[in-house]
RNA sequence: GGAGAGGUGGCUGAGUGGUCGAUAGCGGCGCUUUGCUAAAGCGUUGUACGUGUAAAAGCGUACCGGGGGUUCGAAUCCCCCCCUCUCCGCCA
């Protein structure tokens, strides 16, 4: 959500916001119900003002005398009016909230113009991309795939997209979350075991309610939804909170099993391990004082490109232009992976900064020293990374002529042996 | 799951229909005193929205777990929900 304030002072920036993004966002209408919000909210205070006033005079008046009782006869009417216009009142709020929330965040100044994902520019490859490889093949395809990645029984057994990790398949998803938290405990995050399912309106502060309820699974009788990342309830841990400054930046990251109905996609985009309904990441948060959260975000996503480095995978780093960056980000970065078999990019990391985005929903706020006043914090976040696609790019980069993945060395002490196989 | 007791400001804890944004204490901040520390005295002390302003000050409204109701008026009465604690049951 903006600041309204931001709408009524500058709506030219936030107009421009929207052209750079390229969506529809009628900026008059939203400044029109403010206006009409605005004139309603003074209309029932001013109301309130007098009820209050008469409550004074009233109470240093004798009951039941004349003037009293004169009194509650006039008070009534104002009563009555108070309720009328609060009924107004709460109406066109409920439309100002909406309108608002139909307000992107504004991109930053660095952003690339650019309306499609062709648009995205290349901020840096890394690692040699052997585009030959007539060996490589999609690891779907790999002899003995369906002994380790168990999507049949998954099926059977829950549904499509829900695979059994088998034997070396459960191990080497070990290892890599092993890895992962290793990793990012050591570059100054702090774990975190949050719960996996969250209430509504955890799931409102952070965006997933109310337009994407579609995306999670959601339990009876209890109406708790499982979390689609551990962004929610990470980033909910200090919703309604004010953070001291100087305990400022605050980094932490969390291991969860990530839930998604996704509904509606097909094709290879989703063979195998591609794209799951459950699966598990390793996510990295931080909260941050506004003036070094670009800074902040850079950081961020050298220690998710560090993670990819280990393990000696090729990657390729986006960053997303105004079009492809999504409602809530200010600036995106993609960290893609070179998966050989598939000969594509799959993408394993999304790092954003989403300035007070987040934070203005979720009220998350320090205490300036310099004002004293509360000011809200910004919200960055990336994976850290995801397991799947990693997994599948492993998979197919390293996979040696005798059947066997040879694993690169940072996950071996993690992993146990050298070689994965699917025997 | 059953029975009971509670949820008030950063914390502790008063307040059962009106002058209560809310007594008091602690903590915090400021000043005085002080060689330093400690102690004492005095003062101050939340959040949000609107309005106002160059920015402030000021003004208005709301907030006593959340939502709804009764009433001229609700922290206080009624209803629903959430959470915490104690005892019992069950259980990894």
């Amino acid at each position: 959500m903006l600041d309204p304030k931001l709408l009524r002072e500058s709506p030219d920036l936030v107009r421009a916001a929207i052209a750079k993004k390229h969506l529809e966002v009628d900026v008059d209408a939203v400044l029109a119900i403010d206006t009409a919000w605005r004139a309603q909210l003074q209309e029932v205070e001013s109301l309130r003002s007098k009820q209050k006033a008469a409550n004074t005079e009233m109470a240093a008046l004798p009951k039941g005398s004349p003037e009293f009782v004169a009194k509650v006869a006039e008070m009534k009417a104002v009563s009555a009016q108070v309720k009328e216009r609060d009924a107004q009142l709460k109406e066109i709020e409920e439309k100002f909230k909406q309108a608002m929330l139909s307000l992107p965040n504004l991109p930053h100044a660095s952003v690339p113009e650019g309306r499609t994902p062709e648009e995205n520019v290349v901020h840096l490859t890394h690692g040699a991309v052997d585009q030959a490889r007539p060996d490589a093949k999609p690891h779907w395809e790999i002899p003995g795939f369906e002994k380790l990645f168990d999507f049949s029984r998954g099926a059977k057994v829950t549904g499509a997209g829900f695979p059994f990790y088998v034997g070396d398949g459960a191990r080497i998803v070990r290892a890599l979350l092993h890895f992962f938290l290793e990793e990012d405990g050591k570059a100054g995050y702090t774990e975190v075991n949050p719960p996996i399912f969250v209430n509504a309106a955890s799931a409102i502060a952070t965006g997933q309610l109310p337009d994407k309820e579609g995306q999670m699974y959601e339990t009876t009788p209890d109406h708790l939804y499982a979390v689609p990342t551990a962004e929610v309830p990470l980033t909910n841990f200090f919703r309604d909170e004010i953070i001291e400054e100087s305990a400022l930046p605050v980094y932490r990251c969390a291991y969860t099993p990530c839930f998604r109905r996704e509904a509606g996609s097909y094709g290879k985009d989703v063979r195998g391990l591609n794209r799951l309904h459950q699966f598990d990441k390793v996510e990295l948060l931080k909260w941050v004082h506004p003036a070094t959260s670009y800074d902040e975000l850079d950081k961020l996503r050298l220690d998710a490109e560090r993670l990819l480095q280990k393990l000696e995978l090729p990657y390729r780093v986006l960053l997303m232009c105004g079009g492809d960056l999504g409602f809530a980000q200010s600036k995106k970065y993609d960290l893609e992976v070179w998966s050989a078999g598939q000969k594509r990019w799959l993408e394993v990391s999304s790092c954003s900064n989403f300035e007070t985005f987040q934070s203005r929903r979720a009220q998350i706020r320090y205490r300036s020293k310099e004002s004293g006043k509360t000011e809200l914090v910004h919200t960055i976040n990336g994976s850290g990374l995801a397991v799947p696609r990693v997994l599948a790019a492993l998979l197919e980069n390293n996979l040696q002529p005798d059947g066997r993945v040879k694993l690169p060395a940072a996950l071996v002490p993690y992993f146990g042996k050298e070689y994965l196989t699917f025997a």
